[in-house]
RNA sequence: GGCGAGGUAGCUCAGUUGGUGAGAGCGCAGGAUUCAUAACCCUGAGGUCGGGGGUUCAAUUCCCCCUCUCGCUACCA
């Protein structure tokens, strides 16, 4: 493996419209912020940068909802997550923000670096601008008269009626879709990142280049995206919320979030490192890597190392351990539907239980498949492995120093093979240490390999090879017969739990600090972390070191508490949406509107899965009037079978429109759950086909 | 539909460049023990490695087909 000189973690930067969940700290924190301490421990020089990803429309959007200024909205999110690690202990060297004016100034700066070069294209033109909502309209937004059949909603671009390819400008009397109101043309230029110029570039660095040492999850979806050919994407907008584009000719325009965002790493860099940034970025031997889950894959492994690579000073990312999706008790977490375990009240329903939720999602890290979190696997978890073996074995090495030595760390000496009872012990002690220096040595390799499961499950082992070498020595029986030989065990023992003290860190930082406590370590725990440098158990107590009270590491989780979060999730799923989650009214129209709409009742006569589609079904309805096929895309929510017989409503006079090669005649009415589930809008009782609704 | 990733003991997951009886933790059963948070330690039961076909002396591991889960993507009027 390459030798690195120092090294630049990021986690992903979490999009500041929401509280932090566990799916989240599963995915792109614990991760990274379990790496970062392994590195830090090793003596690395290493930068751990995040921040919040504070553009886009969504933004804006999610603003208007709150009735917050874009501003005020992100900053009242950024705190709020901002503290939530703080909170949990994820431990950034900086925690920053994509508003802040130093990431303005970096962002632009790599924007005309690239520009410089002429690598960006432009494609400018007149589109249609809405001066009631000040926004400009994609095609898809606007309607008016199709110039070939006089149809008068004809979309911006195709007329469904004839099948003719429009531009917007070509329509008659064109309509905003979103304020009604007649837009008006403005003329104007978007820039372009020719990602596709980075094909070949892309195929020798990360096909090529990564085929092995990258996670099989995201060099397959790379390839994949690599070999169905890459487009040139849009990185400005035309929006008054974002970093100006630093042209003059383009004025009242922003950078694209997804273009700012990740520039977000480096100007959170500048902001920590001051001058000293440049090394973390630009020196080849610092090593890049990206911790983020599997829905940012494509982003950062090709976007963003192509923007790297066009820019020409930056350095690429040596590897991005993407992780898979953490579910909750079988089913996806939704924030629109609350179905989620948030990480602020989970700090506030389990005060003090930080290292409880590290463990349990670090054992559950989704690392090559999806994971499930259950409370009643935390649980357990957290009773038979947390409690019984790591706080056990602490406490029962504790209790035994006190009990038989008065807290002080007994003689180093070893003891000599003289006795039957005694050659076991020593045939015990070198057991366990042989199993101990292997164990440390294979949770090193797990960790520099992104194995952080079974990285955790080795540092438990050495509590485990702890538990069950007190076991076979048995010094509680020796204690009347052979206090040297008792000694010296709990010595060794001691030993141990010194090293599992350091060896925890990582993974359980609440418990290291502990067992140093406990231990009374300060002052003599120096060279502690050699168990890091040169992967074997180090002698971290001396003879004589007065100990500090034992204190549990750990409490039984009880049932009553995992109860409470289970029902808590069952209410707060049923519980109605909150107003925030629903979508904004529309602009009010009049009757004449409405009455425009021919909306009937029909009965489906026969129903079938269109071929090659997930979501359309071919439905024939018998509307009384007529017979017709319409297509509707309800195949996820509906089967055929099921839908025959139904009597559903319809918009009777929709402009017929073609989809996979057939003519849909009309619409399909279902009401769209926050969830995206649709359910079928259906009269009370039976009514004969063709009954019109109004 | 196309593409990517997965489907291994009750649960959570390892593993196999094809070959002696397929592994771990938890859970369960039995035993031993008392220093310890009814904890620890030992032993054991449990799997036709998603289904079918093929290649091979030999496949859970390679190839093909099917199926289920997750993601990306097209279709949602």
């Amino acid at each position: 493996m390459k030798k690195f000189k120092r090294y630049t973690i990021t986690s992903a930067l979490p999009y500041a419209n929401g509280p932090l969940h566990i799916g989240h700290i599963a995915g792109a924190y614990l991760p990274a912020d379990t790496y970062v301490r392994f590195l830090r421990l090793r003596g690395e020089d290493v930068v751990y940068v995040c921040g919040s990803d504070e553009h886009g429309v969504a933004i804006t959007l999610g603003a208007k909802k709150e009735g917050l200024t874009p501003k005020a909205f992100v900053d009242k999110y950024h705190n709020i997550m901002k503290k939530a690690f703080e909170d949990f202990g994820i431990s950034f060297d900086i925690y920053s923000r994509t508003s802040n004016e130093i990431h303005y100034k970096t962002a632009q700066e790599f924007f005309t670096k690239i520009n410089d070069q002429n690598l960006f294209t432009i494609d400018s033109s007149d589109q249609y601008y809405d001066e009631e909502e000040k926004i400009f309209l994609a095609d898809r937004y606007i309607i008016g008269t199709c110039p070939n059949c006089a149809n008068p909603n004809a979309y911006g671009d195709q007329c469904e009626k004839c099948g003719t390819s429009l531009s917007p400008k070509q329509l008659i009397n064109p309509r905003s879709t979103v304020s009604g109101k007649t837009p008006v043309l403005r003329p104007t230029k978007h820039w372009y990142f020719p990602l596709d110029k980075f094909e070949g570039w892309l195929k020798e660095w990360l096909v090529e280049g990564h085929k092995d040492d990258w996670k099989t999850n995201v060099y397959g979806q790379c390839k994949s995206w690599i070999d169905q050919g890459l487009q040139p994407r849009s990185i400005t907008r035309d929006l008054d919320w974002g970093i100006p584009v630093p042209l003059p000719e383009a004025k009242g325009k922003v950078l694209y979030v997804w273009f700012d965002a990740p520039i977000g790493y480096i100007s959170a860099t500048k902001e920590l490192k001051g001058k000293d940034w440049e090394k973390y970025w630009k020196d080849p031997e610092t090593r890049l890597i990206h911790f983020i889950g599997k829905d940012n894959i494509v982003f950062h492994c090709i976007i963003f190392p192509s923007m790297l690579k066009a820019n020409g000073e930056f350095i690429l990312p040596d590897n991005v351990p993407a992780n898979e999706f953490l579910n909750l008790e079988g089913e996806k977490l939704s924030t629109s539907r609350n179905h989620a375990v948030w990480l602020h009240e989970y700090l506030q329903e389990f005060p003090g239980r930080r290292d409880e939720l590290r463990y349990v999602l670090t054992s559950i890290s989704p690392e090559t498949k999806d994971a499930d979190f259950t409370w009643s696997d935390y649980q357990k978890k957290v009773n038979s492995e947390l409690v019984a073996i790591l706080g056990n074995f602490v406490n029962r090495v504790m209790v035994l120093t006190w009990k038989y030595f008065d807290g002080k760390v007994p003689s180093e000496k070893e003891i000599a093979g003289t006795t039957e009872k005694r050659k076991k012990i020593l045939a015990y002690y070198n057991q366990a240490h042989t199993d101990l220096d292997k164990t440390v040595k294979e949770m090193i390799n797990c960790l520099q390999t992104f194995k952080f499961r079974e990285a955790q499950f080795q540092m438990m082992n050495l509590a485990r090879i702890g538990n069950k070498f007190l076991a076979d020595a048995e010094p509680w029986k020796l204690a009347k017969e052979d206090m040297e030989a008792v000694a010296a065990i709990l010595n060794y023992a001691l030993t141990v739990v010194g090293n599992i003290a350091v060896a925890c860190e990582p993974f359980l930082p609440d418990a290291a600090k502990s067992i140093k406590k406990q231990l009374n370590a300060s002052g003599l725990d120096k060279k502690w972390n050699e168990l890091w440098t040169k992967e074997q158990l180090v002698h971290t107590v001396p003879e004589g070191h007065q100990l500090n009270a034992a204190e549990l590491l750990y409490k039984n989780i009880e049932d009553e508490d995992i109860a409470r979060q289970v029902s808590r999730l069952k209410k707060t799923e049923s519980k109605p949406m909150e107003a925030t989650n629903l979508k904004a009214i529309k602009p009010e129209v009049v009757f004449d509107d409405f009455s425009k709409l021919d909306i009937r009742i029909g009965k489906v006569v026969a129903a079938e899965k269109m071929e090659k589609s997930d979501k359309l079904l071919k439905l024939t309805i018998n509307a009384g009037v007529d017979t017709r096929t319409i297509l509707s895309g309800i195949a996820k929510h509906y089967s055929a079978e099921e839908m025959v017989g139904k009597q559903v409503a319809f918009i009777a006079n929709l402009a017929p429109r073609k989809m996979m090669g057939i003519e849909s005649q009309g619409m399909i009415l279902s009401a769209e759950d926050s969830d995206g589930k649709l359910r079928l809008i259906r009269p009370d009782e039976i009514v004969n086909p063709g009954s019109t609704v109004s």
